[in-house]
RNA sequence: GCCCAGGUGGCGAAAUUGGUAGACGCACUUGCCUUAGGAGCAAGCGCCGUGAGGCAUGAAGGUUCAAGUCCUUUCCUGGGCACCA
């Protein structure tokens, strides 16, 4: 007899949850929990077994939370920009905006599935224009603060994905996407100045609550090195450069220094010698060669010499300054001062014959001869002693490092400097399915943002968006796209002219500097005056205001009009408020003075007008209306709008008419604001800028003024506890805490961190043991262990497998196991009543049950806690029967794991309320340990047995009771011990 | 090469942080029940040994009355970085 219907149980309260809005965030509590799992990617297969682990997890963790009373905001959304649904979308041939959106409602079915409690009305989808609009404000403000730049210096290009990337996005020099080796470009792209926080990246890891290792991958990645930086004259010419070294405790050994192949400074450093043309040449040479594709530093030593010397600081030695392949452009100055303790120095000069000088000894005499002969490269500084210079022979370098440093800095011959390996993050992809820029560029190529009020640049829909390859995103060929027309504003953004205005009517004017092949254009012609009427309507009783829609041209959002000859201003109101909205009774006409002034050719009088506008508060009698034309209806909707919004409409409509020509009340022959021609930038943001912030906006998920409004930012944030795969590390965990510093740094953050805790997730390899793949054809798709098994089941077991942070292999007969308990939980209920007591240590059990499931669920130890469960079961499953409150206790404390069943059981128990709106069950502090105790006994250390006595016995009673036990007599007999050491309650260990 | 994390039964793993190693689950063995069982129930289950006992936490040393846990050396496995001066 199987005891339960998991299919009936599952939908049944998976529905009813649904209906109560059970799951909605709580807003009633003073304490408050943000827990969130890294937003998936819904690709089109759909979810396997191992991904909803990290989210089960959460679940459990944010229903025992809610049970203890806080509000919770536990929310899913998607990050679906990207490269692999555009490529999806290509193989497929379905545009990636269908494919997402089929891929999401498939992933959220799935999620919904396994009875995760995520309030839905907060998903965030980084797709979403309305989302995405916010990701291009955030950029924007990035850009207007100078952290974004435009930069043309070569970049990782991957030739197959036909794309630029970040160094974070390669895996040992190769695409982490498709595994090709990239190449280096020289690439227009944007890039943000992430290496400006680098020092705040690194140290802030202390606060943080995270795993040891995560925190390693990223300090590892920052890289900070802290060194030396010289400044040497150049020999000859009145120019100086700079060095970098971290190793500098060998100083008085350089003899030569080497230079980037693509260093800037190179062609104006030879400009005087005469085989410049050679040099440069060469350094052309490698540059190329360790720009293609799959270079391997270690393998290759090129160089040339430049004819230069240096002057080194230090010994005043000239130090022959060479081009060479190991040197890189973009860490430290570029060049180095180069010696025998060095590697590469080393083998550098070995290959060109150039001078070595050692002041370093080894410690280690059977190297000593090898080293002193310049057979091989010395380069150990702890096991060494210096020989040079005089002030620290006989030292050893690794000891004195510091002293060193001190000294050279204090003669004045280089500073202390920082450098690190973290780059400047290349925000640009060549690709359509990502946020496009908001910004534009003039004929001259500068660019402007994109004014706010022009948010969401949305991202065109397209029959063709396959990469171009030539550097160029595929956005490059959306002519209609690129191309808009508009102006600069005041704070330097660009605003477009509708298109409807520049179709029907501006375009031709407004293109004023280009005449020709436009030819309604009419400058020459008279400008006429006109008088205009534009009406705010009022609701007679209600402080709510009409506003109409237009479909086609001009004044969208007021109702306008002309001024006849002979008519006053309000007169002009009436007739044209009776006429194009029907409006019967008018109570009352108030006119303000111009608010607007605009000049435009008018497509159907065929005349250049000059238009006055004043602002007309019509308010309404009654809201009688006579039916109007269908004419008038086909081109305008009437819209009650409330009094914020009027007055954001007014802004707007003084906004749009800026593009018209008014200066000081005339109308002048130049423009003062310039309408003309702009290109829209065609690069695509990265796949990481949605999830650099999607957590906050989940907080407030459709506001329309803000990314996030401050006060409620206040109270959720930072994140509680953050769960995610450990590849994130060194990609999306940077990206975002940088996101978060810098909108902290201007205010409009609470925190300067934004994850507080975060745990990462082992995998779920296949039964097989290696990772599920459709490649090994080894993956368990989570529809059918439900159907089976449901979703109680699949969530229990993948809590129970292992630890939560280790990857373990799937097995179905252990599930299965974890399937029987749950039966026996059911069944354990027909044992049920509310009359009947249980032993003492049934009692202390059940106690430190309810201790360890909720010590364990904070710590994500719930393999633990759920066997701990189990052991509460198979003790109670011997007892003739169960008082009801242990089993309601029971059932409240599987319900996180379990939340169907526990609903169903809780139901049974005769509760109408939720269980998961119950309140978790309090251990009895006096009620965790038993009064007896067992006592080991050791004799010389080793165990000879146990016997049982009351907790807290004194030692010299202990001891007599030890010396009872017939292992006692056994093994020390007679003999006096020679010492005896007794732990209180635990052991008692006879040493003899 | 450098930096992390980790090595415990046939398997997934526990171990109050130095105090009874192997909880809990899987698999397996035996028995009961059953027409049957890939169901249920009961018992057993680290290795050697009939037994007393001995040996066991990758390996080797050390500290300690006592080590899976601390120290030293070393070997594997997984992950990250690898031209970063």
């Amino acid at each position: 007899m199987i005891p339960y219907n998991h299919k009936d149980i599952e939908k049944k309260w998976q529905k009813k949850w649904e209906e109560e809005g059970l799951n909605k965030t709580g807003e009633s509590s003073d304490k408050k929990f943000y827990i969130l799992d890294m937003f998936p990617y819904p690709s089109g297969e759909g979810l396997h077994v191992g991904h909803p682990k990290g989210y089960i997890a959460t679940d459990v963790y944010s229903r025992m939370k809610r049970m203890q009373g806080y509000d919770v905001l536990h929310p899913m959304g998607f990050d679906a920009f990207g490269l692999p649904a555009e490529q999806y979308a290509l193989k497929n041939k379905v545009n990636p905006n269908v494919s997402t959106a089929k891929n999401v409602a498939r992933y959220k079915e799935q999620l919904k599935m396994l009875g995760l409690n995520y309030d839905w009305d907060r998903e965030v989808n980084t797709t979403d224009p309305k989302f995405y609009k916010w990701t291009q404000w955030m950029w924007k403000q990035m850009y207007k603060s100078g952290l974004a730049y435009e930069s043309y210096d070569p970049i990782n290009w991957c030739p197959s994905c036909k794309t630029g990337l970040a160094n974070e996005d390669l895996e040992n020099g190769k695409c982490e996407r498709c595994g090709s080796d990239v190449e280096k470009k020289p690439l227009r792209q944007w890039t943000i100045r992430i290496t400006d926080y680098a020092d705040r990246l690194l140290a802030d890891l202390d606060k943080l609550d995270w795993e040891p290792h995560i925190k390693e991958l990223q300090r590892n990645w920052i890289g900070r090195n802290y060194g030396l930086k010289y400044k040497l004259k150049v020999k000859g010419v009145d120019m100086y450069v700079e060095t970098y070294s971290t190793h500098y405790e060998a100083f008085c050994a350089d003899t030569f220094a080497v230079i980037a192949a693509d260093h800037k400074l190179l062609p104006e450093l030879i400009s005087n010698i005469t085989n410049k043309e050679e040099i440069l040449l060469k350094a052309k040479e490698i540059s190329v060669l360790r720009n293609s594709a799959g270079f391997k530093a270690d393998e290759i030593v090129e160089g040339i010499f430049t004819g230069i010397y240096l002057e080194d600081p230090i010994t005043k030695k000239d130090l022959p300054l060479w081009v060479s392949s190991y040197a890189l452009a973009d860490y430290g100055t570029g060049i180095i001062k180069c010696s025998a303790h060095d590697e590469r120095d080393f083998a550098f000069a070995k290959k060109y014959g150039i001078g070595l000088h050692l002041v370093l000894l080894p410690d280690d005499s059977s190297i000593r001869e090898k080293v002193s002969t310049h057979e091989v490269c010395f380069s150990d500084f702890a096991h060494s002693t210096l020989i040079e210079p005089e002030i620290f022979k006989g030292k050893k370098p690794h000891d004195i490092r510091e002293e060193i440093a001190d000294y050279i800095a204090q003669k004045g011959w280089a500073v202390k400097s920082t450098q690190y390996k973290l780059k400047d993050w290349v925000f640009a992809r060549q690709r359509y399915w990502g946020e496009p820029f908001p910004i534009v560029f003039d004929e001259n190529h500068k660019s402007y943002a994109v004014a706010d009020s022009e948010l969401p640049v949305v991202l065109p829909m397209v029959d063709e968006y396959e990469p171009t390859g030539t550097g160029e995103s595929p956005l490059a060929n959306i002519k209609d796209w690129i191309e808009v027309y508009g102006y600069i504003n005041d704070d330097g953004e660009f605003v477009s002219v509708p298109s409807t205005v520049a179709e029907k009517v501006s375009v031709q004017f407004l293109d004023i500097n280009d005449d020709g092949g436009h030819d309604s254009y009419q400058s020459k012609k008279e400008v006429k005056e006109r008088n205009n009427v534009a009406c705010i309507i009022k609701h007679p009783t209600e402080d709510k205001y009409l506003i109409s829609k237009w479909k086609t041209v001009t004044w969208n959002g007021f109702v306008t009009g002309g001024i006849e000859d002979g008519e006053t201003a309000e007169d002009a109101a009436r007739k044209e408020v009776l006429e194009e909205t029907g409006f019967t009774s008018i109570k009352n006409v108030e006119v303000k003075d111009f608010f607007s002034h605009s000049l435009f050719y008018h497509p159907v009088k065929q005349e250049n007008r000059f238009a006055h506008y004043h602002l007309v508060i019509v308010e309404l009698a009654s809201l009688d209306r006579e039916k109007i034309s269908d004419e008038e209806q086909a081109i305008c909707d009437l819209v009650w709008v409330n009094k914020e919004e009027v007055e954001s409409l007014l802004t707007r409509f003084d906004m749009r008419s800026l593009w018209q020509f008014y200066v000081h009340g005339k109308v002048t022959e130049e423009p003062k604001r310039k309408v003309q021609k702009f290109k829209r930038e065609t690069n695509t943001m990265p796949q990481w800028a949605g999830s650099s912030w999607y957590y906050l906006r989940y907080i407030d998920p459709h506001n329309e003024n803000a990314f996030v409004d401050k006060a409620k930012e206040h109270k959720w944030s930072p994140v509680d506890f953050y769960v995610g795969g450990a590849e994130h590390a060194t990609r999306h965990l940077i990206y975002a805490r940088f996101w978060h510093k810098f909108f902290f740094d201007l205010g409009l953050l609470s925190y300067d961190e934004p994850f507080t805790k975060l745990q990462t997730v082992g995998l779920i390899m296949a039964e097989d043991g290696r990772k599920m793949s459709k490649r090994w054809g080894n993956i368990v798709n989570p529809d059918d262990v439900v159907e089976k098994y449901g979703a109680d089941t699949l969530r229990l077991y993948e809590m129970f497998m292992g630890p939560f942070d280790q990857s373990v292999a799937w097995s179905t007969s252990s599930m299965a196991g974890v399937n029987r308990f749950i039966e026996r939980f059911f069944k354990l209920k027909e044992k049920v009543n509310n009359d009947v007591e249980v032993g003492q240590d049934i009692e202390i059990l059940f106690n430190q049950t309810i201790k360890k499931v909720g010590d364990d669920i904070l710590e994500f130890k719930f393999n633990t806690a759920i066997s701990q469960m189990m052991i509460l079961l198979n003790t109670l499953e011997k007892e003739e029967s169960v008082p009801l409150r242990m089993y309601k206790g029971f059932v409240q404390l599987l319900a996180p794991f379990a939340p169907h069943v526990g609903e169903e059981l809780w139901k049974e128990l005769g509760q109408d309320t939720s269980v998961h709106l119950s309140e978790w069950p309090q251990f009895d502090e006096t009620k965790l340990a038993s009064d007896t105790v067992t006592i080991a006994l050791q004799i010389g250390g080793k165990m000879r047995g146990t016997f049982v006595t009351q907790r807290g016995l004194e030692d010299d009673e202990v001891l007599n009771l030890a010396k009872e036990h017939e292992q006692y007599k056994k093994f020390v007999g007679g003999a006096v011990p020679k010492k005896t050491i007794i732990i209180k309650d635990k052991l008692v260990n006879i040493v003899i």
